[in-house]
DNA sequence: GATAGATTTTTCCAAATAGTCAAAAAATTA
DNA sequence: TAATTTTTTGACTATTTGGAAAAATCTATC
């Protein structure tokens, strides 16, 4: 049946494949790529070595596809910025979502900081290619909200670029900034603090 | 000769851990801890493994060894902020000292980035300690400037955090603003953009 | 309830890897 | 230079790990 039919996926494959995927998140995110095993993957996913390699040919094709998956969701709160809107509230908005995402994906905020760290040997080609392009294109709208006056001059790439890595520090550096601030503050607490100072210093920083 | 004399390091042995240290920076640094292998370490060493062996017990001898040296360097550009100074230039040099660790020692910078990310095991106690307490330190002398009126009001604590974040993010996620940038901006250029942009974000948020 | 197809388990293997040990070689000291 | 100590090497071991193969079991459908 060569180029046949693709069966369509089972609802077994399906929510089997979802819970490998969601234990392998934990784990990748917490152990990096070599430092994780499939064996303490099928473990979280409470089946068989063999039976996970049954739903993922191999312990690459579930971390690629764990990543396929991030890039999106990573990228959105960019592709929000829309040119319409008010400069300071756009810019606001999207720390406030990046802010949002590094509080409620901090294993995905993880998993991407190990890919990069480690030289983006999986996803290189996505940085120069999709994200090059997107992050060009906004700081292209950026620098235009300057041109009119609308926003105080200010180098657009490293604005994303210090926006990026003040919001993803949060999860990335979770537990450094706990041992500073100590147990007794809240994740909730920390987070609302975190958004108070970075509108604080991007908004006063970029007000024409 | 029990509690006997400790026999002085000969020059090979202080040359040769210093070498083997050189190569397992390189090396951890790029692979993380798992990801690494003494086998590499002692390639890059140019010696066997059982040699390698020789100076270090272990894998993880070479790499408490190099935390422990890297902690102290880590933790010199915030002790060096003085109570006497005039607040504004602190924080300004504070600033370039950062950015110039993270362009001078980026290897070091991601070794520790991969010590954090991965959950602190092995110096979660120096953060909770040693950390916690200078930071702790720092954040009252910078209170204590924004009640006298020199600073605007902010919180301390974020806003180091957010210079660890932003100075750190051009040595740890170097091949994503490379990747940005394109490789025809040369590594200079970047850094001397980034301390302008750093600057000015953070000195006009700070000014009272 | 027989059968085809999907799923799971049992058993295995080969490569990678951290680390050992005894003997050889080199360097240092007497 | 002989004795002693330090350094290096080669051969080896035990364990972990990613993955394969095949048999066994389950499930949906006719």
């Amino acid at each position: 049946m060569a180029g046949g039919a693709v069966r369509t996926e089972t609802r077994i494959q399906r929510e089997k494949r979802e819970r490998i995927l969601e234990s392998a998140l934990e784990i990748f995110s917490e152990y990096g790529f070599r430092g994780a095993t499939i064996d303490q993957i099928a473990l979280a996913s409470d089946m068989s070595k063999p039976n996970l390699l049954y739903y993922f040919r191999s312990k690459e094709d579930i971390h690629a596809t764990l990543l396929t998956r991030l890039l999106d969701m990573w990228l959105a709160p960019l592709r929000e910025i829309r040119a319409g809107g008010e400069p300071l509230e756009e810019l606001r908005g999207y720390i406030a979502r990046k802010l949002e995402m590094a509080r409620d994906f901090p294993r995905e905020s993880r998993l991407f900081a190990n890919e990069i760290l480690q030289g983006a040997p999986r996803i290189k080609p996505m940085l120069e290619g999709e994200l090059r392009h997107l992050v060009h294109d906004k700081a292209a709208l950026i620098q235009s909200w300057i041109d009119n006056g609308e926003l105080a001059k200010t180098d657009p790439f490293h604005l994303i670029f210090s926006i990026w890595a003040t919001t993803q520090h949060y999860a990335d550096f979770d537990v450094q900034v706990q041992a500073v601030l100590g147990p007794e503050q809240s994740g909730k607490r920390r987070f609302e603090a975190a958004e108070d100072f970075l509108e604080h210093l991007f908004l006063r920083s970029l007000r024409p």
